[in-house]
DNA sequence: ATTTGTTCTTGTCGG
DNA sequence: AAGAACAAAT
């Protein structure tokens, strides 16, 4: 094996096998270079049988990236270790043993979306209004939960004193027992249920942790509490663990992630050992530097020294359009020199804080002909022709998949509205049988009106139809029937709109999909399918794709990857950092880590840029640079515009002085009620952007019509 | 009483 | 664009 290309404290963690290891890796400091070797390192000259090795990534494209490196060294012994994400490797475990905690191993894997209208329907049951409470953040109180494996039998209301407290915990168990009732699992149950395996079922337990010898953790910053839970009990048999990780990349604390785990490692795990790389073979010296002083400015860090062989390179290029459109243009025109410098498209990320910042750039690059492709964002199969039809196929998988089963008993429409379905979800539980066995029992009584009735006798006919020939028959061959039986395509195609044209595109790009698959594996089973797609993360969308293109993506999807010219656009107050740290300003340092994080994806050049005013929700704003403008020293970067740029990092930091307690510019939309010193209370009638100010018409209350600049007055906004 | 069609509101980040 | 609230139709 060959140990040249790495350097000491990379060798040194490749070779330190046997026990607890925590490796701090900076940003490019080749880590997954790391995990790959040691894995190697472990079955090449220490003999250890793959399957006896764990390793838990971030994205399955990293697990799959992992495999693909080892199986040139290790050959096809590389794909017996267990490698993916947490989620993954819990839905493995979990297929095998469902029984053992009351579940069947055709359980269906819920998402937000479906966790989120579950909820919403639970809420109507209880007559719980939104308003009440926000469906949403009932979400997140019960993922909070569970990621604290606080289980509803745990919950007692009597120590809520906010009755609001109390409606969730209600909620909450309605939940989880409909889960249940289901056969269905959120992605928090596949961790916290098979913790509850593990628990209650100590030879399973002894299984994994006897199998498991050796455990890898990536993105260790970015786990939870469970998944902290879940590696402690399997590495309680070996103690063979080795976390990768860095603090000043966690970006996740919103799903539940915990920088303690990092933190404390060497206190949970006795004799542990911690190995610092602070080398980066990635980024430029002035792309490095500009991270390191970004990152500074977190409180509450350790101190890391990374640092880089290589030149300082070019500045980073700021540049500070007038509108969303310029921005795109400035972005498409940086491409265009990036090419004729001889680079490709594929060299090439424009990264962002939201997927809706793409659209700009999406139609901006078609316009332009550049070949692009976004990453994530609205999914392929978040699209409604598609949901639809993989409800449809869950259905066919599992008869008590209730929610898949609400989404396609009234579609096409067969006059089974709410009601209908309330009182047949009602007969599941009166004959306590599956939801499919009462659609059948309802069919033969007189429960539903006359319309209804036959709409379902249809209904059950397609699925028995579809199961049928799911028996003999590949996932293609089940689609095409439910497609045929329920005429979807026919419907489309009568509709004659341009919509319908592209839904009807999108179901057979789906088929195409499929058939693909099939074509490459032959034991593609539909419960394969189900399972992939649920599980699948946005970065898979990049895996097998050789197209030169130029990538869109989130910051947080670019988490992990790197290219060699970065842009980094809508660099301003209210997108980046993202409006919610108005709410809570403790927010801002994981927004100063995701900065971390988009900085550190550039290899040689990156590009900053900030739109004075875009339009947002039908109406246009205006917004100051960025907060973390001022945290990057003037010598790394250069202005690559005629406008103001340092005129803009003062204006910026006049602003945050006068309105320190009042309003920044951005928000004086015509609408916008607004008091004056002088004049009183009135409403902006209309607003015009100056150069290095905001002219207002307002409507005062007592005074009439008046123009007055915003940086003149001093003025409050009335909520 | 239910279902179907229409207008209105709303919008981080994702396995 | 999609779901919710509301109005109209059966």
């Amino acid at each position: 094996m060959d140990l040249a290309m790495l350097n000491d404290r990379q060798r040194e963690a490749v070779l330190h096998t046997e026990g607890a290891l925590l490796v701090m890796a900076g940003a490019g400091s080749g880590k997954t270079r790391v995990l790959t070797k040691r894995i190697e390192n472990l079955i090449v000259n220490k003999g250890v049988m793959p399957y006896r090795i764990l390793a838990l990534t971030f994205t399955n494209k990293a697990a799959n990236e992992m495999k693909d490196r080892l199986r040139q060294t290790c050959g096809d012994k590389a794909d017996m270790i267990y490698a993916g994400t947490f989620h993954s490797i819990c839905s493995k475990i979990m297929r095998v043993n469902a029984e053992r905690i009351g579940y069947t191993s055709n359980f269906v894997i819920y998402d937000s979306s479906d966790q989120l209208s579950l909820i919403k329907s639970i809420m109507k049951d209880f007559g719980i209004s939104d308003k009440t409470l926000n469906p949403k953040k009932v979400k997140s109180d019960i993922s909070n939960f569970k990621n604290a494996l606080t289980m509803p039998s745990d919950i007692d209301e009597e120590n809520f004193a906010l009755d609001e407290e109390v409606l969730v915990a209600k909620v909450y168990k309605m939940y989880d027992k409909k889960l249940k009732d289901y056969n269905a699992m959120d992605f928090d149950d596949l961790i916290v249920n098979t913790i509850k395996l593990f628990k209650e079922h100590s030879d399973v337990l002894d299984k994994y942790g006897n199998q498991f010898r050796y455990i890898h953790v990536d993105e260790y910053q970015d786990t939870n509490m469970t998944q902290y839970v879940l590696i402690s009990l399997l590495a309680s048999y070996h103690q063979n663990i080795c976390v990768v990780g860095d603090q000043d990349q966690s970006i996740y604390s919103w799903r539940g992630a915990d920088v303690r785990n990092i933190r404390d490692f060497e206190k949970d795990f006795k004799g542990a050992k911690t190995i610092l790389l602070e080398q980066n073979y990635r980024s430029t010296k002035n792309i490095l530097s500009l991270a390191n002083e970004v990152i500074k400015n977190n409180g509450d860090r350790i101190e890391k020294n990374l640092w880089t062989a290589y030149d300082d390179g070019k500045k980073i290029a700021y540049y500070c359009a007038e509108n969303e459109t310029a921005e795109a243009q400035f972005v498409i025109n940086a491409i265009r020199s990036a090419k004729d410098r001889g680079f490709s498209y594929s060299d090439i990320a424009v990264l962002y804080r939201t997927n809706a910042q793409s659209f700009e750039f999406e139609t901006a690059f078609k316009r332009a002909y550049i070949p692009h492709k976004m990453v994530g964002g609205l999914k392929f199969y978040d699209r409604k022709e598609i949901k639809d039809l993989h409800s449809y196929l869950r259905a066919v998988v599992n008869d008590d998949d209730v929610l898949a089963y609400q989404r396609i008993i009234n579609k096409p429409i067969r006059g089974i509205g709410a009601k209908s379905v309330e009182k047949l979800e009602n007969l599941k539980y009166l004959e306590n049988v599956t939801f499919f066995e009462a659609l059948k029992i309802a069919s033969q009584k007189e429960i539903l009106s006359g319309k209804a009735k036959k709409g379902l006798a249809d209904f059950i006919k397609i699925i028995e139809g579809a199961k049928k020939v799911a028996k003999s028959n590949q996932v293609s061959k089940v689609l095409e029937y439910i497609i045929s039986a329920t005429k979807y395509r026919d419907e489309l195609k009568a509709e004659e709109t341009h919509e319908a044209k592209v839904r009807i595109e999108n179901i057979d790009e789906l088929l195409s999909q499929i058939m693909n698959r099939e074509s490459l594996d032959e034991n593609f089973t539909l419960e394969n399918y189900l399972e992939d797609l649920s599980l699948a993360s946005d970065q898979d969308q990049l895996d097998g794709i050789d197209d030169d293109a130029v990538l869109m993506m989130t910051l947080h999807t670019a988490k992990g990857l790197e290219f060699k010219l970065v842009f980094l656009v809508g660099f301003e107050e209210n997108i980046f950092p993202s409006a919610y740290v108005k709410e809570d300003p403790s927010l801002i340092d994981e927004e100063r880590r995701l900065l971390y994080v988009g900085i550190t994806r550039a290899m040689q050049e990156l590009y900053i840029t900030h739109a004075e005013q875009r339009f947002k929700f039908g109406k246009i704003k205006a917004n100051n640079p960025s907060r973390f403008l001022d945290e990057m020293p003037d010598k790394y970067l250069e202005c690559l515009t005629n406008r103001r740029f340092f005129s803009s990092k003062i204006k910026a930091k006049k602003d945050a002085e006068k309105f320190t307690s009042a309003d920044s510019f951005d928000d004086y939309s015509s609408g916008t009620k607004i008091k004056h010193e002088y004049f009183g209370k009135g409403v902006v009638i209309r607003r015009k952007d100056l150069d290095d100010d905001v002219e207002l018409l307002v409507a005062f209350d007592d005074k009439g019509l008046k123009t007055i600049r915003v940086s003149m007055s001093n003025l409050k906004i009335v909520y």
